[in-house]
RNA sequence: AGGGCUAUCGCCAAACGGUAAGGCAACGGACUCUGACUCCGUCAUUUCAAGGUUCGAAUCCUUGUAGCCCUGCCA
């Protein structure tokens, strides 16, 4: 094999390589942190596909780990959807899943370390006071009034604030760094607060939670994760981050493992991503739910048809880096397009029909035609197809005065049915509106198959379904949801989505003998290429079409000049 | 006296002082039983800007500019 491509190494990988150069780790163990408060999305994937990618690329460990510190937006739902979607993208934590909330004892005793070492007090300051305190972007903080208490008094707090003796809100420990620091994280930041709310596994045994802030690192040092890979929006938490390692004894050092490390979000155009909005446009019924095809949840795009292996390609054609960009939504298309176009077999079917008679063909007789499955792949076989006197083609591929280098149905055009007979168009019947109703034809006999014996050659081939025993099928053309300029929501709270985002084409028509083509009431399109079932209340993955038309149009006029 | 981060083709993204990879998109052309696929070709004398250092700068320095993030008892 020496078509070894020079793949660079991102940073990320720089980062890791140097750590153990220098021995700050032997080998590498990552982790996928989700807070169990909703589905996962596009973005999600990158992450997770990142971190197990890592860990497999250098032989180390990859761990599933709820981050359920705060009971009141998780719920248990989630945490089996995400479960269910990380195991579909194949990023295998081999069982070491964990949740946040099995360190809460953990957590505590490192509180209680920190309050002994005069590094965490309690303060009654109410989260308005606790704003003031803090300061702004441009002013210093003041130092918490309660700043001064005793380790004594402090541990005792704090073992009331555990035992109950607290309403929420009432008192925070907070940990002692410095009220002056220019970053606002190190204001003495809160790191446990009182919450009477019974966790989704922990129940009732705690009121008090810790902060993501404190809790995270712990639960990375816990499970011995080297490289704990975050967005660039916790960049101003590292030094938080190292802080408690640190001081809780946990590593020497901030260069030191475990060690926090940020890349960008990955964005997509056109599209909403971002579980906040894709969380409301579920909530408010804008969508049907979750896995609703025109959002780019894990669940819709597996719904649509997208294969792992597409979503793994797309992640990884993206890239990582620091800045901030959005990817052509075009490059997802491509790449479910890349991972299908030998995998699976091509069907026809029609998505605007029209009908065609072909006069010369004997009334109510049926062929059985073989055809390939994947011309480019001849391990997935072949199917037959019936082929009728009457069938469909779709309004695009005829047209009554046809441009230049056009080269599908016309008057007097020969064309090729795809797999079937060469068809020549003799006439063709409109309604009072110009509308094109039904085109007649002639057959060649003699090129059945598709080639002529003759060796006469087409322009143009064209697909068809038998209208006899064609599958009428619902198929729906999805438009990106949002015009990424404007936005999801308006200034005023007020929804900016594309209205048109959803086309239902009730009259397309598929190919008879696909098993179980009844039940596939809808379809994705894929832009430009072929378009996949929707496999939501199907027993197949996806079902491939060939290309038919694209939004775009498939044929571009030429400029009539 | 705010701090942190980022700026390389329409979109991602390499390049780590030695003379601007690659992919997507686009555009030509060839091929074709899917105007798809495939194939061939085109697509940054220039890296946010202006200075400076150097034989040599996207890379180093200076000064600007633009964008993103941070003032939750969310993560």
């Amino acid at each position: 094999m020496e078509n070894e491509e020079v793949v660079s190494k991102n940073f990320i990988e720089q980062i890791i390589e140097k750590d153990i150069e220098e021995g700050h780790c032997q080998e590498i163990h990552t982790r996928f942190p989700p807070e169990p408060n909703g589905y996962l999305h596009i973005g999600h994937a990158k992450a997770i596909l990142l971190n197990y990618g890592l860990a497999q690329k250098y032989n180390g460990k990859f761990n599933l780990r709820f981050d359920d510190t705060n009971p009141t937006k998780e719920k248990t739902e989630f945490v089996e959807a995400i479960e269910n979607d990380i195991a579909w993208l194949g990023a295998d934590w081999e069982g070491r899943l964990f949740f946040a909330s099995d360190y809460f004892q953990e957590m505590y005793e490192g509180a209680v370390k920190l309050i002994k070492k005069g590094k965490a007090y309690v303060s009654d300051l109410t989260a308005e006071q606790i704003r003031e305190y803090r300061g702004t972007l441009t002013e210093p903080g003041k130092e918490d009034p309660y700043a001064k208490r005793s380790i004594e008094e402090n541990l005792q707090l704090f073992e009331d604030m555990k035992n109950g003796k607290f309403a929420d809100g009432e008192k925070v420990l907070r940990a002692r760094i410095d009220m002056a620091s220019s970053n606002i994280n190190m204001r003495d930041p809160v790191i446990y607060r009182v919450a009477h709310m019974t966790h989704h596994r922990t129940g009732d045994k705690w009121c008090i939670y810790p902060m993501y802030d404190y809790a995270h690192p712990i639960e990375d040092a816990i499970e011995g994760i080297t490289h704990s890979i975050c967005t660039l929006e916790f960049e101003d938490h590292r030094p938080l981050y190292d802080w408690v390692l640190i001081e809780l004894g946990y590593k020497k050092d901030a260069s030191g493992t475990p060690k926090q490390i940020e890349f960008a979000k990955l964005y997509l155009t056109n599209v909403v991503t971002g579980k906040r909005y894709i969380k409301r446009l579920v909530e408010e019924g804008i969508v049907d739910g979750w896995d609703d095809p025109r959002l780019v949840s894990i669940a819709a795009l597996r719904r649509r048809g997208f294969t792992p292996e597409s979503i793994k390609l797309f992640v990884d054609l993206c890239g990582v880096a620091k800045a901030n960009s959005s990817v052509d939504y075009a490059m997802l298309e491509y790449c479910i397009r890349e991972d299908l176009k030998l995998k699976k077999s091509r069907m026809m079917a029609v998505l605007d029909p029209v009908k065609v008679v072909i006069d010369n063909y004997p009334e109510g007789e049926v062929e059985y035609l073989e055809v390939a499955n994947n011309l480019e792949n001849e391990e997935l076989g072949s199917r037959t197809v019936p082929f009728t006197r009457e069938i469909y083609i779709d309004r695009e591929d005829f047209m009554e005065e046809p441009p230049k280098k056009y080269f599908r149905m016309f008057p007097g055009n020969e064309v090729r049915l795809m797999n079937a007979y060469f068809v020549t168009c003799n006439s063709f019947i409109k309604d009072e509106t110009g509308k094109v109703t039904e085109i007649h034809c002639t057959y060649d006999p003699a090129s059945r198959g598709g080639n002529s014996p003759d060796g006469r050659k087409v322009k143009g081939t064209i697909q068809w379904v038998s209208a006899e025993y064609g599958i009428k099928a619902e198929i729906r053309l999805y438009e990106n949801l949002i015009d990424e300029e404007k936005g999801v929501y308006n200034e005023d709270g007020s929804l900016n989505l594309n209205p048109n985002s959803l086309t239902v084409l009730k009259d397309c028509v598929v190919e008879s003998n696909l098993a179980g083509a009844k039940a596939y009431d809808s379809f994705q399109f894929v832009r430009q290429g072929f378009f996949c079932v929707d496999a939501k209340d199907s027993t197949e993955d996806h079902l491939v079409f060939n290309r038919i038309v694209s939004l775009k149009s498939s044929f571009k006029l030429p400029d009539n000049k």
